[in-house]
DNA sequence: TGAAAAGTTGACGCTTGTTCATCTTTTCCA
DNA sequence: TGGAAAAGATGAACAAGCGTCAACTTTTCA
């Protein structure tokens, strides 16, 4: 699939191993659950697609759940830099809603895209869902975004959380049935979505 | 927390020592995931707080995985008659829209109950979502519902599919969030979701 | 009432998780 | 540049937990 975002320097040779193997780790681990899904693949699994030992394993991830999590928060990493893009470009909040749905959307597609292409053979990762600390800081980031642009005043009692969260959740549960379609189609996402949260939150201001 | 829905006729010995079984073995793993997080709990922590013996386990489940999607399953199986009573009474979409998302929202509250009254120790199972076959089924009735309450015709060219996820993503993270609030505010929840989907739907027919 | 069917039991063998003493590689400073 | 110290990898060994199954108990039913 991708490689993790790898950080500017290239440091001592200890330091680039330790990125390395920690990176073979996850990349095996993607690929292993994706095919044998979570429950069905134990550590010697993954272990065993690297050139490691066993016990490596260990000095980069406590349990299978850490490296789950560790997966999924890395994904966060990624998609943090395209909606900080966004936020940088839009001036507007219709602008805004639009780019972060298209940047999401895509984002989604990209990251499928082998599974897709093979004709998706298990999917592990789509329908289960979990929350990282990555995750919880681009909500947050959300937010802050959303209030900003509306500029919200004090007496605009639009309730901010649960407009962040009504807007990630669209994008979460559409997301999920915009990979079912063939072919998948971004734009047609990005527009549903978009318009309806504009309109929407019109509404209630 | 809740016992699972007993069907109507109290049968041979056998067949109610067996639903007996399966519901201690789901009530005790609500428990065990709820105290211990999923990965922590293992089955023998789950058998042993029923009276059966470890082999009994698996002649109601295969794996650990199993038991937390009948967990799952059984939620969306108390729920659809709940949303069946909103169907037989609402007339138009609004009705329909504010009926469900309370019927849901005030589900999720009650359901979560034991775990907010004693200050939420684990909360295992939030911000883990899946999808069970009783969650789709229960995802395809609201499809059905909107498609005939909204009365679509040929040419309204409003997508079902993606308007359904909006709607269920909207609850789904919204729920996430309102339980996270004290007091718990079953009503501000119903109206932001409704309003939201029900200007947001308006606008893009 | 008793034989067959259904279901339960828990000890056992085997898979998987985790640790750790040892070895290899890298760093860094005289 | 040499070599001691630190960092980290290795995999065999041990521990924990999984899933099976032969024996046993309970229920059914004719």
């Amino acid at each position: 699939m991708t490689a993790t975002l790898t950080p500017p320097a290239p440091q001592g040779k200890r330091e680039r191993a330790k990125a390395a193997n920690r990176d073979a780790i996850l990349e095996a681990a993607r690929a292993v659950f994706a095919e044998l899904g979570y429950e069905a693949t134990n550590i010697r699994d993954i272990i065993r697609r690297t050139d490691l030992a066993a016990g490596t394993f260990y000095n980069y991830f406590r349990s299978k759940e850490e490296v789950f999590e560790a997966i999924a928060d890395d994904s966060a990493v990624r998609f943090r830099p395209l909606l900080a893009d966004i936020r940088a470009t839009a001036t507007n909040f219709p602008d805004y809603l639009e780019g972060a749905y298209r940047a999401y959307f895509s984002f989604l597609a990209e990251q499928n895209e082998a599974a897709i292409a093979q004709g998706a053979p298990h999917m592990a990762l789509i329908g289960v869902r979990i929350d990282t600390p990555e995750m919880q800081a681009v909500s947050e980031e959300i937010r802050s975004d959303i209030e900003r642009i509306l500029d919200l005043g004090e007496h605009d009692d639009l309730d901010l959380d649960y407009c962040t969260a009504a807007a990630i959740g669209i994008a979460r549960e559409m997301g999920d049935h915009m990979l079912k379609r063939r072919p998948i189609d971004v734009d047609g996402a990005t527009r549903f979505a978009s318009s309806l949260v504009l309109k929407g939150v019109a509404s209630l201001r």
